[in-house]
RNA sequence: CGGGCUGUAGCUCAGCUUGGCUAGAGCGCUGCGUUCGGGACGCAGAGGUCGAAGGUUCAAAUCCUUUCAGCCCGACCA
């Protein structure tokens, strides 16, 4: 008998945890490289999240007035001119569709014919299309506001991919709305982000802190870019959502115009807001252990596996009768509104193979039944929060009347650990020692997860940029839920009434 | 786009320095048997034009040239 390893994982998150992170996508089934640079194939458990997470935000967008439409995947290159700041930001990643033929190169190859006229763009996101149309679109204040989401993928040639993190192509949703008003424009830029937090928060279990991005995080063209940071588990911030309010940048650019209730001509207040695949990610590094993915159950495409315990004898059927009667009455419960996702897993697998299989697919909660829990009329549970040997018989009828409670309470408990975990690498910083110190390794030689959020008072001035540089850390945001006092600039030392929180960076 | 490295089985790699017979291992896969509630074991098997093109040679995975692709380190980023 050979010894099973300690974890499904290897490395853990201690040894390794970029590689644990790659480890954890394969091993999870969620996603892998493929044949075409930088962009990847999401797999039907991964993709699977990602359609939980898409029909829960489509919930909440519509909630609070939006619509879906959809634009198209090419830009014409003049409209993406028209925005200096935006061009800047984005023309260094833009994919480019210059022909619009192939034709045969005479040895058996190919190449492009029909060069085209303008070149295309390939949207590495989508205002300088929209705007296009809402000027057509908008011309009276009765026009206004337009509330419009797009699910879309987006291409942004990026040097360096990771799966799900970054990739040259990925999914995302953009809303992009215009309103005759710089305050409902900037209250919508707001609630848009707060619809983000609630959603990393209460769906994905991932605490995040909302605030605001400084000038040189800004969203290019941006008048203000509001952000939700979320802090892994290798305690770097990673940015899960942001909202911009673009004023009337675009809108003067873009010629989006209204008359107004006077008959005065004004330019309309846009903004713009996505969440993409990254959040994937985010959901990985927040929760994943050393076993491998951990699915809060809001977004599980499975809430419950049942594993058949099968012997080569007559117990067969009964066991597999059984298993079918404990899926049938917890498909009848409801959990979050829908009825509890549940697969008998009857594949044709060692059962240790197949338990460890849906350990690192992150399945919330595992039930082995064999004959001895017919027998007993009972359930053999494993929750996925807890130890793979944490396992304990519960009478059937319990667990299965109690299923949706069960579920909240991992959904919970996962919300409470990561709520915990950045909590211990949160601190409150005020002087520079204490920073560079809180930001080094310890060993010089080794990966070691090491600094967390730090919380400083600063000021734009010239010192702070060369030495984040030299550390590899960023300025994540200004959160909004700290109330500043009177405080001294971690750089300067000049009186400072400005908070913000500092962190290594995705 | 600068610097370093790697292309050999589905995956991870050995073999190359010093050219030589039918190109290997582990994992995975298929079959049979024993197993099965913490990741099994035994036996048998399938699977490769050694990234591509050209050259040197009696002989090339191995040496030379060209080329393509990928990875890592820098500048950029949801």
């Amino acid at each position: 008998m050979a010894k099973p390893p300690q974890h499904a994982i290897s490395p853990t998150r201690n040894e390794d945890y970029p590689e644990w992170y790659q480890q954890v996508v394969r091993a999870a089934d969620l996603a892998e490289i493929s044949p075409v640079r930088g962009c990847m194939v999401i797999k039907p458990w991964g993709y699977s999240i990602w359609e939980n997470m898409q029909q829960a935000l489509d919930r909440k967008f519509k909630e609070t007035g939006h619509v879906n439409a959809y634009f198209p995947l090419f830009i014409p290159m003049s409209y993406l001119e028209k925005e200096a700041a935006h061009v800047e930001g984005f023309a260094k990643e833009c994919a480019v569709v210059t022909h619009h033929r192939l034709e045969s190169d005479g040895q058996g190859g190919l190449q492009p014919a029909g060069p085209l006229d303008e070149p295309l763009i390939v949207r590495p996101t989508s205002e300088a299309i929209i705007g296009e149309l809402y000027a057509k679109w908008i011309q009276s204040y009765r026009d206004l506001p337009i509330l419009i989401n797009q699910w879309a993928n987006v291409v942004r040639w990026e040097m360096r991919t990771r799966l799900f993190l970054r990739t040259t192509e990925f999914l995302w949703q953009e809303g992009h709305t215009a309103h005759a008003t710089e305050a409902e424009a900037l209250e919508e830029t707001r609630t848009m982000l707060d619809v983000y937090a609630d959603f990393a928060e209460n769906y994905m279990a991932m605490p995040v802190i909302r605030g605001e991005k400084t000038a040189e995080e800004r969203f290019p063209g941006a008048v203000a870019t509001y952000s939700i940071e979320a802090l892994m588990q290798d305690r770097k911030a990673l940015q899960a959502g942001t909202s911009h309010f673009l004023g009337q940048n675009f809108s003067r650019a873009q010629e989006i115009k209204f008359q107004d209730e006077e008959g005065k001509e004004a330019y309309a207040w846009t903004t713009s807001w996505g969440v993409s695949t990254r959040l994937v990610g985010g959901l990985i590094m927040t929760h994943g252990d050393d076993d491998g993915l951990i699915v809060p159950p809001r977004l599980a495409p499975l809430h419950v596996v049942i594993l058949p315990v099968l012997r080569d004898d007559d117990s067969t059927t009964a066991v597999l009768e059984y298993c079918q009667r404990v899926r049938d009455a917890l498909m009848a419960q409801n959990y979050d509104g829908q009825s509890v996702r549940v697969l008998v897993d009857q594949r044709d697998l060692r059962g240790g193979e197949k338990t460890w299989q849906h350990i690192k697919k992150g399945v919330p909660v595992r039930v082995e039944i064999g004959p001895r829990d017919v027998e007993s009329d009972s359930c053999f549970v494993g929750r996925r929060d807890q130890g793979p040997k944490e396992k304990k018989g519960i009478p059937r009828s319990e667990f299965t009347s109690t299923i949706a409670t069960l579920l909240g309470e991992i959904q919970d408990n996962l919300y409470a650990r990561a709520l915990e975990r950045r909590r211990e690498a949160t601190e409150k910083i005020d002087n520079l020692d204490d920073f560079r110190d809180f930001f080094t390794p310890r060993q010089k030689n080794t990966s070691e997860l090491h600094g967390g959020l730090a919380y400083c008072y600063f000021s734009e001035c010239e010192e702070m940029p060369s030495i984040l540089k030299e550390l590899k850390v960023t300025l994540r945001c200004v959160p909004f839920d700290e109330t500043p006092g009177k405080g001294k600039c971690l750089f300067t030392g000049n009186a400072s009434s400005t908070i913000g929180v500092f962190a290594k960076a995705y």
